[in-house]
DNA sequence: TTGTAAGCGTTATCAT
DNA sequence: ATGATAACGCTTACAA
């Protein structure tokens, strides 16, 4: 046979322990314990002979043993209530967990990615996971504030951040508002007026912030808002392409779709009703995802630090629990920038500046 | 202010232990552990009288100390050695993790997705993860035969089952040779003749089963096999651009493109250069990802049953781990299928069936 | 500076 | 059927 039969069910590295380092060292183990805790008080020369029978019995300390009289297991947990499905084809969180994973190996965490089968089972996994003593702390990302999770992680006191603002979590966000009013803006800049946006779902406090960007960009150009023109898109590319669907019949000039995966949706939509963009509709995304450069055209869209904003979010878990929340801290909001591509038309706006009803900047 | 403070590291759920339960019930530990763990000699009445006691307590086991004692904490991890940014834009990884979630569901098991930053740092990364003692075994996917990951398990004597075809680590596979065959053998059928392929590492065992399917075909239909029509796209979608900017210069016919995410990039970027699929180039993808109808044209595929991969790989495991590996086994090879849709022009091909002899490309 | 000993919360092996 | 008691491998007062 090709491969070894396995032997054992956890990994034979157990065999060795404290106890026998302590022999071979002629020390105790206290002794040993300290110096690979890094205790001060050790004089170098037995230090030195330790750290040598550790090294020729090739010992390495038992974190399970560990954790049962430290109570730590350097594990967090990252949580998505959402289906494995979406976490998967939402750019977005391959960025977010990029970062949140880079801050973990910075600090000597392990980041667990609770995934699920059934969304309607979240709950219940959810709080499995979480009982069952390995994890930490959790940074939940994508939760709305009434989310089931939420409660159980504070019921529970498992210390928990959020990506995207919360009530009863501290949070990490980006500035959502400011985002979609530039998004609104710069269409309203070019002269479009009839401005159609798809959201995601509307119970996240941060899609709640962009349509109020969205909305308030409308007021400050004096466009009144047309409850029609919004539709939710569910944050997916198969949701946003439906929007589109209800959308279309008003014949919007331009649609401010709040994330780059809706966007791909709405782009592949549009050009199979037969429509091109920007010069029949004009598109702006959020996220300045991966692949928004990569799409036809273009896609001018409102970038956002996802990589930082997971980093941040793991560090301010790390802060909380390495300080026992102590401090108060609070609430970094990280700035977001306009990147301005070709679906939104300017290049066709610059060619052909006809386009100019009325744009007067308050 | 809003949210609660944090007090200690790991959930107060320790407060209540075995010891009490057994003191309100009555009873010693051993038989409230008893009850627990479901042994055969309790008597009802004690045990509805222990069972009552945990209800009023709420007491929940602690696993890291049960960890200690038994050695098995329920947990297992699936390696990835690819980048983060990788991971989540391969369509293929979605569904993978997907059926193993749910294996793991249906068994009682957590499944960790190992993640990492920096690729490079892959080995030292991963090491601390197995080594750290939470995980029994591993499922790796992804990865080529010689990868350390593979030899590291080894020498810990981690139990660990591959996706996809392995020298030293029992697997689960698709009939990657078959797809490939089928999907060359398909677009030789329409009338093509000049076929390049775009290939994934090479490295990879499936990866080159694929290419012998690929070269089989041709073979079978007296068609010379040319080394220029094969490009390595690695798997990603602007690898897969990159591979085809080589490939256009030798004004193929069809590309066979050995996964959908790089055929997403395949096509876009024959947009970018003016030619129309399948007019100009026909394509044909490999795995039948979420987004392969989605794509314009809808996308011509093989199918791989991914979710299933994911879900056998982990009760392949789940298996050895649990007969403490006693058994031998077989390398499950899964089924594939070719999905029709456009992209291979067999509309086109319907219509007028000339093409038979030459090819009049730009 | 170092050793002794008492846990951490379980399960497992004996007895009874 | 149930209860002592000894592990599991480590950390941490408290002593020395």
């Amino acid at each position: 046979m090709s491969y070894h039969p396995f032997v054992g069910a956890l990994p034979n590295r157990g065999v060795v322990t404290l106890e026998e380092v302590a022999r071979l060292a002629g020390v105790s183990r206290s002794t040993v314990s300290r110096v690979i805790n890094g205790h001060p008080h050790v004089s170098a020369e037995t230090k030195a002979r330790v750290l040598e029978a550790i090294e020729r019995l090739g010992y390495r300390p038992h974190p399970i043993a560990r954790s049962l009289v430290t109570k730590r297991t350097q594990i967090i947990a990252m949580l998505i209530p959402e289906s494995v499905t979406k976490i998967f084809s939402d750019q977005f969180f391959g960025p977010l967990l990029q970062g949140a994973v880079q801050a973990c190996n910075a600090r000597g965490y392990q980041l667990v990615l609770a995934l699920l089968d059934d969304p309607r089972r979240q709950e219940e996994l959810y709080l499995k996971l979480l009982h069952n003593g390995y994890v930490e702390g959790a940074v939940v990302a994508s939760a709305p504030p009434d989310d089931p999770v939420i409660q159980a992680l504070q019921e529970d006191g498992i210390p928990a951040v959020a990506v995207g603002r919360q009530l009863r979590l501290p949070y990490v966000d980006v500035d959502n508002y400011r985002g979609a009013r530039m998004a609104t803006e710069h269409l309203l800049r070019l002269g479009y007026r009839r401005i159609a946006t798809i959201t995601g779902p509307l119970d996240h406090l941060h899609v709640q912030d962009r349509l109020a960007g969205y909305r308030d960009a409308l007021a400050a150009y004096g466009v009144p808002y047309e409850e029609a023109l919004v539709a939710e898109g569910g944050f997916t590319e198969v949701g946003a392409m439906a929007a589109l669907a209800k959308l279309l019949p008003l014949n919007p000039e331009a649609i401010f779709v709040q994330s780059d995966t809706m966007a791909a949706g709405v782009l592949r939509a549009l050009r199979n009703h037969g429509l091109s963009v920007p010069d029949d509709v004009a598109v702006v995304g959020f996220d300045d995802a991966p692949l928004a450069s990569l799409l036809d055209p273009p896609l001018t869209t409102v970038r956002q630090p996802i990589r930082l904003l997971g980093f941040m979010a793991v560090e301010l878990l790390l802060d909380i629990l390495e300080d026992r929340g102590e401090k108060e801290r609070g609430n970094p909001v990280l700035p977001v920038e306009l990147v301005v591509r070709s679906s939104c038309g300017i290049d066709r706006v610059r060619r052909a500046p006809s386009k100019e009803t009325g744009s007067q900047n308050p």
